[in-house]
DNA sequence: ATTTTACTAAACCGATTGGTAAAATTATAC
DNA sequence: GTATAATTTTACCAATCGGTTTAGTAAAAT
């Protein structure tokens, strides 16, 4: 089954370096900074193969974003209806983790400034990854709402509103400040104040859930 | 007084006017796809008079990001006490009018590209963009939690709280997809929704607040 | 054993890059 | 009106860009 003739496996593993080194080239020097010459040297392959490979610069640039999106948003996965409190607690540091490692912040920062050169990368990268994790969220909230839980008119406008006062202003920061990211602890301030935030505008027991979470806070 | 001789005449609006174009064209082509070339083309000047007056390309791009950044923000004014929920609603639509304009995105846009290679670039905004307008936004909140109209402990997260209710889902999106620019009536949508959500959160007398912001927004 | 595939290093292409030396232009001083 | 000093431009540099071609090689398929 899994048994590829040689070929075809050095052909994958080639294509897997060029990919993963023009990433690092492109988020380091930004699209017309990185020169085909550096991401062959650093794939350790040469260029007329990057070329065999993908075509032009820019076909490898499209190449890169739609691999590297998909390879960071798989891996996160939306809330599973539990214990809300402690759901929202577990999912925004799960998010927290994801967006503010340093390669996602690298590739929102390449996204953000191609964005006006290659539209429709920033346009594929919004409907992909912040759009799909909105409609889970959103999808999450409308459930315990149904549950008598929550308390809202406008899901999309809850579950952005959830987003924001837990990631906004370390993100923001970050993308501005790269070095240094905030610490777990600056991060922990801003996401127990947005969820404290968030309930006390959104929940039906205010009181109860804030309860929760300072007992899951003190916890851990 | 205002008599300077032809010769510095010519020099004030020269710098001026390559500073504008320079501008533009970083804006619009990053850092490292601005050629010095087209600067000088768009400026209507030569190049070698651009080396003249700034140096190097990296000096002219120092220069542009310290002068465009105090001409937009310089413009903004903090909100001043009065009645709270109408200051909050004329501060957010102000706030949000500078923050979503096209050349603000994208000189954010711009700054968000080159923080790698330009850390003090990116810190020099953040301590005079956010950092300030955070300061001011502090201040009031302050002032009227004084006054018995907001509850809250930490006045920089309820300022950033604010912050992000009402701007952060739009300009993330603007951010990622320049064109189209979210329109009014999107913003008003994020904006009339975060202040409801802070005022909830926030505020000593909620029903009152939300009642009064209900009034604005009706009559506006 | 031989042919084919996939690759490499290197040289090369025209265009463009950031940057400069020297000539030409301009305004001022006499 | 001419000499002089400040300012700008023309013309150019070496280096690098994205991309291609060439010549040659190691290994896989036949």
């Amino acid at each position: 089954m899994n048994s590829l003739s040689p070929r075809a496996k050095n052909k994958q593993e080639k294509e897997h370096r060029i990919l993963k080194a023009a990433l690092w080239v492109f988020c380091n020097q930004g699209y017309s900074g990185a020169s085909m010459d550096a991401i062959a040297a650093r794939a350790e392959v040469s260029k007329p193969t990057i070329y065999q490979y993908f075509g032009t610069k820019e076909q490898l640039f499209g190449a890169i974003m739609l691999s590297g999106r998909d390879r960071m948003l798989d891996a996160f996965s939306h809330p599973a209806p539990g214990e809300m409190v402690r759901d929202l607690y577990s999912f925004a540091w799960d998010y927290a983790d994801t967006v503010m490692s340093p390669e996602f912040l690298s590739l929102a920062r390449l996204i953000i400034a191609e964005a006006q050169r290659f539209p429709e990368i920033g346009r594929a990268y919004q409907a992909s990854g912040p759009d799909r994790l909105l409609r889970g969220i959103m999808d999450y909230l409308i459930t315990q709402r149904a549950a008598g839980h929550l308390v809202f008119d406008d899901a999309e406008l809850a579950a952005q509103d959830l987003w924001a006062l837990i990631l906004s202003a370390p993100r923001n920061q970050a993308l501005h400040i790269p070095d240094p990211l905030p610490n777990r602890a600056d991060i922990a301030r801003y996401l127990h104040n947005g969820l404290g935030v968030f309930l006390r505008a959104y929940s039906a027991h205010p009181s109860n859930d804030l309860a929760s979470l300072a007992t899951i806070i003190a916890a851990a």
